[in-house]
DNA sequence: CTGTATCCACTAAGATACTG
DNA sequence: CAGTATCTTAGTGGATACAG
């Protein structure tokens, strides 16, 4: 009786395209410059926005607002306020915030263990590029 | 006889915002727009440069160009010239550029997983907006 | 302390036209 | 076919000043 047309489990399947279409809201969130480095810092506890400002250095006041912004508005983080003089706010991960530092994790591994690799591959094509670079003809003139 | 003092792993330890430092670059190579898209369409195997360019539709000659330099640049993937008429190249990805498929399906199964949530909690966060937005004074006057 | 507002520099990205 | 050159536009990010 069985079915020799035996459906492949969905995580298996798919077409591969189709399972990269969904990876790029989630990189357009965490993909930026310092939403990873927001949530590494919130990932030991609830901070305070002076606390991730100085934690993180060098992001502006601009940036540091912005991400909390965008990361309170996907449900990765959640913004409690105090109104006592002087204010004062905390952001803490949320559950799903805490999710996501798994495959962080993940990615993380990866590039640890990969970027030596990756750094030699630049600086091969870098010489390469020389190399070519000399004898190739352009298109049209350098302005 | 024990050490109380038991050193933990590398892999566990470390400061978050040490590990944090270490996917910043990688993430600055595949969070952008066209990467994931162009190693996904790359992971069934080699293509041409306007299999690629048809398989993402919607992507200019000018970022798969760039897209790919990059890649090509990082070691994830290769380029192939056949010095026919008409000239052929082929793109492929290499062991390193098929490892990084790991983190990176990863990552898809957490944004396929939580997305809902995700989109949820956008809809909650722009109910709040509209309510606190209409009895909040503004700094200044609005343009 | 916790933000907002504004201006400015830089870059990324799309459209178009063209070459080897 | 497989790109390059160039222009233009939109978005990102930093610095600074200021408000609740």
């Amino acid at each position: 009786m069985s079915d020799t047309n035996i459906p492949v489990r969905a995580t298996e399947v798919a077409d591969p395209r189709e399972g990269c279409r969904e990876v790029i809201p989630t990189l357009a969130r965490i993909g930026d410059k310092w939403t990873v480095m927001v949530v590494g810092s919130l990932s030991n506890g609830p901070m305070r926005y002076n606390q991730i400002a100085r934690a993180i250095e060098g992001i502006s006041q601009r940036m540091l607002t912005l991400t909390l912004k965008g990361l309170e508005q996907d449900g990765l983080v959640s913004r409690t306020m105090y109104p006592t003089i002087p204010p004062r706010v905390d952001y803490e991960l949320t559950d799903l915030g805490r999710s996501l530092i798994v495959p962080l994790r993940a990615l993380r591994s990866w590039a640890v263990e990969h970027r030596p690799a990756m750094l030699a591959a630049r600086e091969e094509f870098a010489k390469r590029e020389q190399q070519t670079g000399l004898r190739q003809t352009r298109f049209t003139d350098p302005k």
